[in-house]
DNA sequence: CCTAATGGTTCGGTCACTGAACCGACGGTG
DNA sequence: CACCGTCGGTTCAGTGACCGAACCATTAGG
């Protein structure tokens, strides 16, 4: 958050986890890092985010222990950030506020996320109605709906059109697209 | 949320809903406003949010539907701003996110949320494990845990020390109070 | 008339965010 | 080898949100 980062006077879980979790851009990284989002330049352009602010977020959700960084290749050197079990427990906020966001604020509906054993769609509350189960994080499926840009610009949205589960490492082709 | 509010290039609805709630201070408001806080004045002590900004977000809240302003009293005017549909309607978001920060962030338990018809304390998703049903805000008991300061030193928050259900109105006696 | 309570508004200062430029390590190509 | 491109940053000036303190308007009560 802008300025003092803390609510001192607060004692309260809402006010530490926004602490750490509510300052502007960071809940949309760790959104994209449930979609499979892992790299630097993949969160870049897909947020549109400033590549400071970026790295800073980056740099406190690792330290926080939302993030792991993690060498993938050792030359070039590349890291990539992926979600720790702290990150991944933040699916049911994100969910909550996703939810809330459609029911009140959007028209159209841009994405789903089913059951991938049986195709059905949560429930309110991230269960599968059919199976009658929490559904674990990497058992979502994401799929994209009606209200969804069908060709959008940038090669990591263009990516995630395709069905995928949460948490599934992302690979966008390189940004080639000539007609 | 600090300078550009929106997150322009997101197709998302948690983008949309973080270009509401998103902002610094704003979901404490709506917590408190659960909690049963709805005078400009029992925000301000419980929060020790700056007066500007507490005008600010109220005023945002009020247009954007999560917030109703209401005159409880002709002489003098005062009005009081109470949670609508919508705004009631981010309890699970809440909910998910105290979860987290307690789960993850804090040592003490703070408070319990339980059923207030049986009394059982809620599961993970807002459920009664004991009644097996989704219980309304109405009937959500808060009740204050052992790591709570036992003797705060604003009135809001020591009216907040006694077990009571969420969107109870609270009226903190005046700040009387010498030993 | 004076004081207190409530619900603000105003204002100067600070600090987070923004966008653009720059940078260093490495790989591939000619 | 020179040159270019990619990746993952850092630096920096400018802006505007947030901060705290002061001020103000309305009404009531003594």
């Amino acid at each position: 958050m802008a300025l003092g980062k803390d609510y001192a006077t607060q004692e309260c879980s809402i006010a530490r986890a926004l602490e750490i979790i509510g300052e502007r851009w960071t809940l949309l990284v760790v959104r994209d890092a449930l979609y499979g989002v892992r790299r630097y330049n993949d969160f870049l352009v897909h947020l549109g985010i400033p590549r400071a602010v970026l790295a800073a977020r980056l740099q406190t959700l690792t330290a926080e222990g939302i993030l792991e960084k993690r060498r993938y290749q050792q030359s070039p050197p590349r890291d990539e950030y992926v979600l720790t079990e702290r990150g991944i427990a933040l699916w049911p906020t994100l969910r909550a506020l996703g939810q809330w966001g459609r029911e009140h604020f959007t028209e159209a509906r841009l994405r789903y996320f089913r059951h991938a054993d049986c195709g059905t769609e949560l429930g309110p509350y991230g269960e599968c109605p059919a199976c009658g189960t929490v559904v674990p994080v990497e058992d979502v499926l994401m799929v994209p709906g009606p209200g969804l840009d069908p060709d959008p610009a940038d090669p990591v949205s263009r990516a995630l059109l395709r069905p995928r589960r949460l948490l599934e490492p992302l690979d966008p082709e390189p940004a080639e697209r000539i007609g």
